[in-house]
DNA sequence: ACAATTACCGATGGATTTAGTCGGAATTTA
DNA sequence: TAAATTCCGACTAAATCCATCGGTAATTGT
């Protein structure tokens, strides 16, 4: 029913380069430090993440990971796809998987594909340049009221 | 991420029983027979919910349960809290309990509230006689298309 | 009174997932 | 060459999931 750490850190780790698109490569160290995260943790989810061709590593002193494409062309749906799997509220109604053993004809079922289709709508409709976007405009906002 | 059995079977179950209104208790064997699921488990899932006052257990011979409001009273969000806990798409945008390890003003957060927001008017607003109705609606289509 | 039915209760257990930790090898830069 | 960094695979402690099992208490019909 919930989402693990692994898509919160995902998207937390992709939402820092967005942050830092165009400034070179940000090591996994660095991301750690800024979201307060265990380095080697985020090695596990850098792996599936850079397989699927969303990240780019550099490897060597001064290297890290930059995003594949840009913050607009990365949606949060991607990443939470890549760490967790098909979305979905159910297995029986996740994106690319029918589960057998759940008849679609079954009365119930047609909450989980509502319930999926809400949850499908937003994470597809976010991308990590809204997240970075609205993340200055913040930042932007507390400095007026000091 | 995904919803567990209990909160599944526990709407299946609890839709059993709406469709059973008013025509006396049902018994768990009878529920588990309709919907293919474990007596044994069904009675795991039947102590919270009882407790919760969302059922009514009538003990004996000819006994079993029935819905302790009007079918249209309880909504599958009803029964989904009682059986898996505060609702939300994370931890820290779930109903009640605020995670305190998950800073809200961190940026990807509101995210998370969204998606979180969505799941709820959707199991929030679908009640057990919404569910009951559709089915016996079907029925009847069913029986037109011979 | 008795037997069948049914809810109720608590213990147990195997499989899987979660959330990491650890140690070391390979690559690149300064 | 030394430091930084990605890369790789193994390991683990704890929790959760999905039940199963055996027995007790209450009620009904005969």
């Amino acid at each position: 029913m919930k989402l693990s750490t692994k898509g919160k850190y995902g998207v937390k780790a992709l939402f820092e380069l967005a942050m830092h698109e165009g400034a070179g490569p940000l090591s996994l160290k660095a991301i750690a430090d800024r979201q307060g995260l265990s380095e080697h943790y985020l090695e596990q989810l850098a792996a599936p993440l850079r397989k699927a061709g969303l990240i780019t590593s550099i490897r060597g002193a001064q290297g890290g990971y930059v995003l594949s494409r840009a913050a607009s062309q990365i949606t949060v749906g991607d990443v939470i796809r890549v760490l967790e799997g098909p979305i979905g509220y159910t297995d029986c109604s996740a994106d690319g998987e029918p589960d057998p053993s759940c008849a679609s004809n079954c009365p119930v079922h047609g909450v989980w594909e509502k319930v999926t289709a809400q949850i499908v709508s937003v994470i597809d409709n976010i991308s990590l340049q809204d997240l970075a976007d609205q993340a200055r405009a913040e930042q932007q906002n507390l400095m007026y009221h000091i």
